[in-house]
DNA sequence: ATCCATATGTCAAACCTTTGACTTAAACCC
DNA sequence: GGGTTTAAGTCAAAGGTTTGACATATGGAT
């Protein structure tokens, strides 16, 4: 029961710690060299020569501050001389509050994070939040996520990672000490989410192709388990349908080039008289383009691909890929509103963004040819 | 009762307050719905009967801890039943450790990060460290990354960013509360930094080519500005000279398939007879490889691209691109390891991570053709 | 019986900040 | 000029944890 800290440290003798906040007992005091004490409210105070709490008060602006004029100016000079930074530690205790957001996500490798990721410092940032990122990766238990809520590191949590029915992400809305707001995929029972229109903008997609004059187009989606890859893919079969296009569908456990590699590959084995591809992620979208590649299939002459998510990469690729584009930052940005908002009391909402994409057309894709 | 009448008034904030810490003033008490509590070190000590000194003896494995086995046992049941973990804020207060790093980096798009990060993260978690990513983005001064020092959000700081002369680093490092570890690159006057053999990895790269018969070699790099830059310019051209090659080299102002684009089609043009260009990141290789087609360059038949830093994406590019893997999750692993070291007062030291890469060869490379 | 170790815990201060309540002195009102 | 209001601050508690210094009881030796 007792998990052993793995690293061969000196003080092995430290056995079960770890499981309730520390992993080993350290030297406390390093012989470190003297180091600039941190500014403390203390120092501010004496500087100014006023009590703490009057330094306080007028730093946070807070408008029961009775200060005058001139000793406000005296507060705020010596803080700025001595660089204070009130101590967010120091300030959770009694605000409750850490100021922090721990953001969860599967993995950095997919660039589809990346405008995420952005939309979020932001606006965290503008809003007096700092945000930790943690990606889920492998050999790094789920709990690890939910500890950053029981420890008081942060006061809420976007989710980015997580299946359809993920008990463990339900367990830690319903009894973790903080929000939790889903953001780009849904978890049943989970109330508070932000996506995108996925269903749309793979409508958009096959819009596209089906103007380009593609009548049989294949489709490579995620795990059925998440919810983004059921609702790209459902899109695209209403849209498919609704103009009477042909279809072959295949669903890939990841959403990798690798993902997109075979996906196409088989695409293009089991039917190869489809004449566009759209592919649910860049990163599939590029191991589309080398299928095509491998299978004497010219793109976009003979094959057309599209995918989701726009990315500067797309730009570079040989062909350029035609992607579409969603308001990936908007995301980001929105989620941390919703979230900050639970923190202040809001009820639980979904928010789907506007806006189902709009087609970068580039050199991947062009009109349908004759095959036969 | 209270009237809890906070100022509802939505207060002109945005003056003067934010610069310490806080953006605006917030209703604290939101109408929440009752949230389970964070459990304290109280609940334990009071579910188990014992004093919450003893309680936190026994969980940090104090040695100091004077329990019998019995009460050590019902700490430990209470503790772990009521999912205890210490609050971070408060243990940070007394101990001055905040148990969490800072890692900042550039940009979350260049994928040479992912390992990195992965890596940085995978130690910090086996040595009980949390950590807070910043990534650059524009808009958000520097002076955000002091302030997770000033504020005692972490402990220590990991830089992956600045140039070769950055004052702004410098001046954190003289003056910040807290020690600071350069990754990847390189800051003058800063010493405790870790850095990958990039000299030696375009040894390599250049190696590589001259065996397959290459005599004429291009090579993009990135800023000038930057260390790592410098260093795999000064590698590729000493290896030129080694073998006796001629080349022609470009600098650019990034590290983006755009910047291998631009660079490679002047390097094409300047001097068609290179039958090799080598990219110094796998971005570049990928804007390289485009800028290959579209002087109907073929490659490998008429050019051969490689690049530095291995990535997933290389195997699925067309052609697939041969690059040179280097340690890279070693660096992250390193960079924990020797800003903890110093957090417990070790001295500054600049380490270099052995090992100057391996030739992982794809389709992009192969032997020169004879030219005109 | 008395005294000393030992085992087993408990006490209380300190860390830094916020915040409701309180104080002091001057200004104002009639 | 006595009483009241206002301006300008100060006081002290609280929040959760760690940690050096005490306290109490038990058992053993003398």
């Amino acid at each position: 029961m007792r998990a052993a800290a793995k690293a061969p440290t000196k003080t092995s003798s430290a056995s079960s710690s770890g499981e309730f906040g520390r992993v080993e007992t350290l030297p406390v005091t390093g012989g470190q060299a003297a180091r600039p004490r941190r500014t403390t409210l203390r120092d501010v105070a004496d500087a100014a020569n006023v009590d703490p709490s009057a330094v306080s008060r007028v730093v946070n602006n807070d408008p029961r501050a009775s200060v005058s004029e001139a000793t406000r100016k005296r507060i705020l000079e010596a803080a700025a001389r001595l660089g204070y930074r009130a101590n967010v530690g120091a300030r959770g205790l009694v605000t409750s509050r850490t100021w922090t957001i721990g953001f969860v996500l599967p993995s950095l490798s997919n660039p589809m994070y990346e405008p995420i990721v952005r939309g979020v410092e932001m606006e965290a940032d503008e809003r007096g939040y700092g945000i930790v990122v943690g990606s889920q990766i492998e050999g790094k238990s789920p709990r690890v996520f939910a500890n950053l809520l029981q420890e008081g590191r942060v006061d809420g949590l976007l989710v980015a990672s997580g299946t359809l029915h993920d008990d463990f992400i339900r367990e830690i809305v319903e009894h973790g000490p903080g929000p939790v707001v889903m953001v780009n995929r849904r978890v049943e029972g989970v109330k508070s989410s932000v996506v995108v229109d996925d269903e749309g903008a793979s409508r958009t997609a096959v819009d596209y192709l089906e103007c380009l004059g593609h009548r049989v187009v294949g489709g490579i989606f995620g795990p059925s388990k998440i919810d983004t890859a059921v609702r790209r893919k459902a899109g695209f079969a209403k849209a498919v349908a609704a103009h009477g296009l042909q279809s072959v569908e295949v669903d890939r456990p990841g959403w990798r080039p690798e993902d997109g590699f075979t996906g196409a590959r088989r695409i293009l084995k089991e039917a190869p008289e489809v004449t566009a591809i759209y592919a649910s992620t860049l990163l599939m979208g590029i191991g589309a383009l080398r299928a095509a590649a491998e299978n004497r299939r010219p793109v976009p002459s003979s094959l057309s691909v599209v995918c989701l998510h726009d990315s500067p990469i797309a730009e570079y690729l040989v062909p350029p890929l035609t992607t579409v584009r969603l308001p990936t930052e908007q995301l980001g940005r929105k989620a941390v509103q919703l979230l900050i908002e639970r923190l202040e009391g809001g009820r639980e909402r979904a928010i789907m963004i506007d806006g189902d994409g709009e087609i970068v057309e580039r050199a991947s894709s062009g009109p349908a040819s004759a095959w036969d």
